[in-house]
DNA sequence: TGAACATATGTAAATGTGTTCATATGTTTA
DNA sequence: TAAACATATGAACACATTTACATATGTTCA
């Protein structure tokens, strides 16, 4: 049985409860947003803190840091305090694997 | 080279242009909403008409239609008139696939 | 052709979201 | 401890989004 076949099994099976769609749609919502996005593909590679992903974005600092709790609240992104700086990268693999998906899609 | 690798070296590539993040955020805008999501699933298996779509839901046609607008001007429904009816179906796989990742994420 | 049906669309109301400004909280170091 | 610095948070505003109602458009068939 391939992935493809795997996927589509999976997929098909009954829809899932409401609450799971509410959460699936929640999480979506998250990429759904180009500063949050750029956000993700600035802490892709490196953590940064607060302040240097504001300015490689040439964004407000409350902004970003408005942006991260969202992310961090929807356990995308990883947190480690050093004296006065946080420093924030992605959480997972799982996170860059849904961008390419979407990229796939947006650039095919 | 295995798939994670390939996967990671995609996307620790230099930030696409703005414009491709825009566009992406708006792809992701597009499966931020419950409903469309749960259109998307009822849609998944079988073709169906707008009609048995509003009513398998329990919503209006007019949300109903006008939520399918906003999938069909992203291009994730296929759209087929067989007299009065208009059938929808998923447009490809890659849909599937991007509504899969967020499920893992959301079901660990 | 006209009536009946299916779908699409315009509009308005309610709700949600992103950003900024001001300020609070927390950490370091002089 | 006080000043300086980094981050987080509350409030307000502007803007976007979802939905419902009313109605227009398009299709069939009597």
């Amino acid at each position: 049985m391939d992935n493809t076949a795997e996927n589509n099994q999976k997929f098909t099976a009954e829809m899932p409860d409401l609450e799971v769609l509410f959460e699936l749609a929640d999480l979506f919502k998250v990429f759904g947003d180009s500063t949050r996005i750029r956000i993700m593909f600035t802490i892709s590679e490196n953590e940064m803190s607060v302040l240097s992903i504001a300015e490689a974005l040439n964004m407000e600092q409350s902004t970003i840091s408005h942006q991260l709790r969202v992310l961090r609240q929807n356990k995308l992104v990883r947190v480690r305090r050093d004296g006065k700086q946080i420093y924030y990268s992605l959480d997972d693999d799982h996170v860059k694997k849904i961008i390419e998906m979407g990229l796939d899609h947006v650039l095919e």
